[in-house]
DNA sequence: TAATTGACTTCGC
DNA sequence: GGCGAAGCCAATT
């Protein structure tokens, strides 16, 4: 089975620039479902390898997600991309955000 | 194989 | 603006 999602998923965090984010949506987008955002939570749960800027993934809302618990570091990541980044939150999320404008 | 879960998103109240 | 419920997809048990 090639799991032709579950790829196009990783392609898709792994061209995320740096300094940029995408929400899980996005990446769902990317990778050919639109609608497979809880999906692409699960990759990356099962994923997060070091070579795969999954701290760049975040919500649609602004929110940075799950990370395993390590939210902080993510927070740090992001800040350090020098992507504002709250307590929780992206902020300046739309400046930040990889795909800025989606049909809707 | 079927059912449940989960790092989501969106609509409704 | 905050809370609740429904929908969708893949992985896990």
């Amino acid at each position: 089975m090639i799991r032709d999602f579950k790829k196009r998923v990783l392609n898709a965090v792994r061209r995320i620039p740096p300094g940029r984010v995408a929400t899980y949506g996005d990446i769902a987008a990317l990778a050919g479902s639109p609608r497979a955002a809880r999906a692409v939570g699960n990759i990356m749960r099962e994923c997060r390898d070091p070579g795969m800027p999954c701290h760049r993934v975040i919500g649609a809302n602004g929110a940075l997600g799950g990370y395993g618990g390590n939210l902080h570091l993510k927070r740090e990541l992001l800040r350090r991309e020098g992507i504002e980044v709250g307590i929780a939150r992206i902020r300046g999320f739309a400046g930040v955000r990889f795909q800025p404008n989606r049909r809707r």
